[in-house]
DNA sequence: CTGCATGCAAACCGTTTGCATCCCC
DNA sequence: GGGGATGCAAACGGTTTGCATGCAG
């Protein structure tokens, strides 16, 4: 038999969500993602966004993530990286700090599973919710 | 006027989901607490156990966890922890890792958002779902 | 021609909410 | 008696899925 096959077709939609997702560092969610593509292609279905992001998660093209709040958001850096989101508008950001390798060390002395990864995710304020709260007290 | 009574009644409910969740060291989802306190309150409402945990939450007595996964589960130890995940079975447990309050820090450092907390969550398998894996050459 | 991929819409599942009733203060 | 809490069921929002059609290889 020849070269495997079974890696997936890149099709157009393919092709174009991947290209919205690289363009932006927000970690959209999917029907954010949804209403970018459309622009582009206005006939594409939000069930086929969602069919390809799974599918891409899983050949590790991006990363899905599965950080707190109600949706789960895309990333196309796929290299381990920590994020912060803003308790307030949910908005997640990539934050610069270095990822602590020595954690996975630690992971497996500490525990009796098979450590696969860690990830690190941070929860505060962003600048423009910080901003339109100067008459609030409750933090 | 005399002493705050904004804080709420501890109803039989309430005392009783505490409990249960309190009992486990398994982090359980609504639905699973909603069935271990069942046992006690056959006439509980999905609703209630909702309502309580929200509750609970905000007011620091337990701990609501945003972990990846589509259930949301909670934990009576208020204590920032850290914890690991199953990515087969989902199930989550704490780990020993100390924690690293150093990285609130440099979090602080590296990003223009007022910092709340971090929490870590490390993916792995656990030896239950391990042993069922023998003839699995997926990792 | 064949099969994978798509668009569409309905189903699904976890969570939230409205409302009538209940119970504690 | 009054206000919060409950049980119940319906609504909700995000995600998944079934199916007929479309399109690339």
């Amino acid at each position: 038999m020849n070269a495997p096959t079974n890696m997936f077709r890149l099709t157009t939609q393919r092709q174009i969500i991947l290209e919205e997702l690289a363009k932006v560092r927000t970690h959209p969610t999917a029907s954010e993602l949804y209403d970018m593509v459309r622009k582009r292609l206005p006939r594409i279905g939000l069930g086929t966004v969602y069919r390809n992001l799974e599918l891409m998660a899983e050949n590790g093209m991006i990363l899905k993530l599965e950080v707190g709040g109600t949706q789960k958001r895309f990333d196309a850096t796929t290299d381990n990286h920590y994020h912060i989101r803003c308790t307030t508008c949910g908005k997640v950001d990539d934050i610069d700090v270095p990822v602590a390798d020595s954690f996975i060390e630690k992971a497996g002395e500490a525990s009796s599973y098979h450590i696969l990864g860690h990830h690190v995710e941070f929860a505060g304020i962003c600048p423009r919710c910080l901003n339109s709260r100067r008459t609030d007290s409750s933090y």
